[in-house]
DNA sequence: AGTATTTATTTAGCTAGGTAAATAATTTTA
DNA sequence: TAAAATTATTTACCTAGCTAAATAAATACT
């Protein structure tokens, strides 16, 4: 296999892992962290703004959000088109985000400290390089 | 989320997803493929040389090859140690094994061909830059 | 030799991604 | 306006990673 397919695809799995062993403490999974920040980041969200926001298909996030809702970290309203589910952070999720937003800070601070701002910027433009 | 995380994940995402669509020609999944390579590579192993090398954990791997086996792709033999099993390539998947090989080479120019050589040197030095 | 520890593999069960197809509500069109 | 097409979500089922714990064989230690 190619070195770079093989190397990313590595760190990947790597940098998954490493990052649910940081959310660990506070009793959350990568994926669920990202839909987290991204409905602080946005507001309230259909669950189709969602997964298209997130580049990944429909019942990924329809499992994730019924499990969220389950422990108490969002809601699903009714929308206006009956179709819709407007999912809703709770108030009990708005506490407790600051707190997991500085964990996750530390831990790619960490990560990606030991490039420079410079090679961080290179990088990105690689991984963008990349036919997709 | 830090733009580098979240451009590696997607990347990661999007690239296995490519090579699973071009590898349905073959009815061979990324990870399939990734384990008969392996094996191509570097002959009979046990399991744990195979999840060692591949850098995933043991059950992984059981599960890969269990399916692998019922699909004829590989053997699995009892080895002199008889707690260990040794994965041999039928001589159906040593058949085929060249014309994958094409495949999945033309896909990887395909992604990788839009950076220079040395530009794609860069991107692995940076990846492994990182840390882990 | 007999027990304790280690090692290789497997099993069970979790998250996380995918596709295909079902359902329900809305829009378009004839 | 009734039928057809589209859209949002869900359900069912697949691969693919993980951890924890079970099992069986080999090795180490009294």
């Amino acid at each position: 296999m190619n070195p770079i397919f093989h190397a990313l695809f590595q760190k990947n799995r790597y940098l998954t892992n490493c990052l649910n062993e940081v959310l660990k403490q506070h009793h959350l999974y990568s994926s669920q962290w990202t839909i987290l920040y991204c409905l602080h980041k946005n507001g309230p969200m259909t669950l189709t703004q969602i997964w298209k926001y997130l580049n990944v298909e429909a019942p990924s996030i329809t499992r994730a959000i019924t499990r969220l809702e389950a422990l108490g970290w969002v809601q699903r309203l009714d929308g206006e088109d009956k179709r819709e589910k407007i999912v809703t952070l709770s108030t009990q999720a708005e506490e407790r985000l600051p707190a997991i937003t500085a964990t996750i800070r530390a831990f790619e601070e960490e990560m990606v400290g030991s490039l420079t701002a410079e090679e961080q910027e290179q990088f990105l433009k690689l991984l963008e390089k990349m036919k997709g």
